[in-house]
DNA sequence: GTTTCTGCAAAGGTTTTGCAACAAA
DNA sequence: TTTGTTGCAAAACCTTTGCAGAAAC
């Protein structure tokens, strides 16, 4: 596991008098095994495939560990549903755009929406914005362009 | 009602082939009767002042159309529910501050949002954002230098 | 040993759906 | 008339919670 993981981790676990248990290292493994973003059934899938005993209860109370101490972060991708973010540790200014096309999900990182934010919030009278989120929805320009784009493809792919 | 909210509707629902109805009607008065956000619980509430027998199925089912006539958008405003938004139609490009001392929410526009959406959109493959949004929470400057802010002090009144 | 954690199953909350009666066009 | 719409109640989801036994420290 990821070396600022398990530091950011630990010193949460310890600040807060919580205990490290094998559930948990299960269920964080399978949360930052890839930087994919899922939901929480999702998570349990992956924590089942580790440990096929991890319950439904224990995933949940771990998410919300999660995201309290940083490490996860619920976004907000549209299609009715949230997912959690496991790239935050790494980009912590990153945002979203995604493709109306295929559905994939591009993270960015821009370094005028920063400024932009704190412009904005000043202006509005309040302090250095604490959290932020922009969420940009655009079709494929190779889709476009050339009538077909590779994650599409592969996705039909899947379908199929 | 709203003439410009009226004729949309009517444009969408003889398009589709759908119908006029009274229960739509009475719901979408209550939608646009104020410029708040709400849930769609608190939106049958205030259908059910005007119609009593209004049925939540209905509600839910005419929410779905609004939104898809694009008289309402889901708007992400954190705390872990999904509100509407009305006033989308006046100011299609705002944005959202959330106040992170007494939660108001203050809605903004800013025309370097869009020029911005653009190019981060073009760089990254894709052709013109078509759905922007971006969420900014930050605390209260009037309250952290004068230790009250009259939105918090109202609140905890009501709270009271 | 004490306190926290887990799994289970039940409960809670929100949204969707099948269906028969009803209403709009 | 025909087709879309409604209300109801049940179902479908997703998430939280109470509790007794298990595990961490």
């Amino acid at each position: 596991m990821n070396e600022r993981i398990r530091q950011r981790l630990d010193a949460h676990l310890s600040s807060q008098g919580l205990r490290r248990t094998k559930q948990r290292d299960v269920i964080v493994e399978a949360a930052f095994s890839s930087d994919e973003h899922f939901k929480a059934e999702e998570l349990l899938d992956k924590a089942r495939k580790i440990d096929s005993t991890v319950s439904r209860a224990t995933v949940y109370r771990t998410l919300t560990l999660l995201v309290e101490c940083g490490l996860l972060r619920q976004v907000d991708l549209g299609r009715d549903q949230i997912h959690y973010d496991p790239n935050f540790l790494d980009k912590p200014q990153h945002n979203h755009l995604i493709c109306l096309d295929c559905d994939r999900v591009v993270e960015f990182e821009d370094e005028h929406v920063a400024l932009l934010h704190d412009c904005i919030t000043r202006r509005l009278g309040f302090l250095q914005p604490k959290l932020m989120s922009m969420r940009i929805e655009a079709h494929c320009e190779e889709l476009s362009r050339s009538g077909t784009c590779k994650q599409r493809d592969a996705q039909k792919h899947r379908q199929a």
